[in-house]
DNA sequence: ACTCCCTACTCAAAGATGTGATTAGTCATG
DNA sequence: CATGACTAATCACATCTTTGAGTAGGGAGT
């Protein structure tokens, strides 16, 4: 019962169509959590029913219309309520470690393919954040910006974007130079 | 369906038992997948019935009878399948990331609290990763266990796992750091 | 003129995951 | 000798998430 919540802080800095928010949530803007379009309007709907957001009809003659939503005091509350209950750990889940755990009953070009394709997935992410994170504090620093600024919550959580990021594509190259290490040097089974 | 792969890669390199198995999906033994024991239950039955796993009743006499699984050739030509598809990327989905980038319109205190519970328990973690690794390499140093060793795919993948939780750690000091500074140096709202 | 892509949203269904409880015997601790 | 904790497994249910398709108009490119 999360991605509600995921919602209401997306929603809270700016006023999203489901649409918008779809694409905020898909392509990793949102580095703290992952939806579908479809999960994302069905809850849209959900939350206005119990009102804790609420949805306005925009007009626009070039497209089809859309509804801009915005969080109410209850969406607020149920996100203050929220942040006061203590959070199940987070685990990485991911096809790619999987594969890697079967190493040693695998084919190893087979695992340095994937290593490197995720690696190259890895650096696009990082380029994009660091573009994200450039443009939302603007040019001060990011000492300054984080002691001084605004709407520093979606800059913290895309730091952790990155550097999970950094983490995947270092542990990545690491990887694949091991696994190219032992096809070259060891004996083959 | 990917679980059903996870459990295979899992019992690659070690006879378990569903509860056995459980408890390695429990805690976080397992650095690249979560699942609860239900789930493994019947995802071992399903394996069995496909032929994909092998499992065989030991009875005891001071505890209940238990049944362990073994990968069969069928399960290794399933996980050499998979192996060969493009994976998914992945993504972070956490609970307290929503609830930082909501920080702007909580109460730092309480985001506070949050992050250095989250610190406590990645520290944890990061034992328990740093204790498994030594266990693994044995006496060896890395570099020699990794170019030479056996079961390195374990090792590398608890290597992620320990990574992750390195990063977790720090950015949770480091975000603490942030919201206990504005806290003291900023006017309220 | 044609096709493709973008905005904007919806429906249905399957599959994965989580919550909560239950059975039942053994072991250790106070 | 009672209480709680551990091994071993299973059931029912609820919710979350993914897969796949479909509608409909507008703009851009060949």
């Amino acid at each position: 019962m999360a991605l509600r919540h995921a919602v209401l802080a997306a929603l809270l800095n700016e006023e999203l169509s489901g649409y918008q928010l779809a694409k905020a949530f898909d392509v990793g803007v949102a580095n703290f959590w992952h939806a579908l379009p479809q999960q994302l309007y069905a809850e849209l709907a959900k939350l206005e029913r119990e009102g804790l957001v609420a949805g306005r009809e925009v007009v626009q003659d070039t497209r089809p219309n859309k509804r801009l939503f915005t969080v109410t005091e209850a969406g607020l509350a149920e996100l203050t309520r929220f942040a006061a209950t203590a959070d199940k750990p987070s685990f990485i889940r991911d096809d790619l470690l999987v594969k890697v755990q079967a190493a040693d009953h695998l084919d190893p070009d087979e695992l340095v393919t994937r290593l490197l394709e995720r690696a190259a997935l890895a650096d696009a992410k990082i380029e994009l954040f660091g573009g994200l994170l450039r443009r939302m504090r603007g040019d001060r620093d990011e000492e300054d910006f984080l002691r001084h600024g605004d709407h520093i919550g979606p800059y913290l959580t895309c730091l952790r974007g990155l550097a999970f990021e950094q983490g995947n594509r270092d542990w990545c190259h690491r990887t694949a130079a091991v696994l190219r290490e032992r096809r070259t040097t060891d004996v083959p089974r």
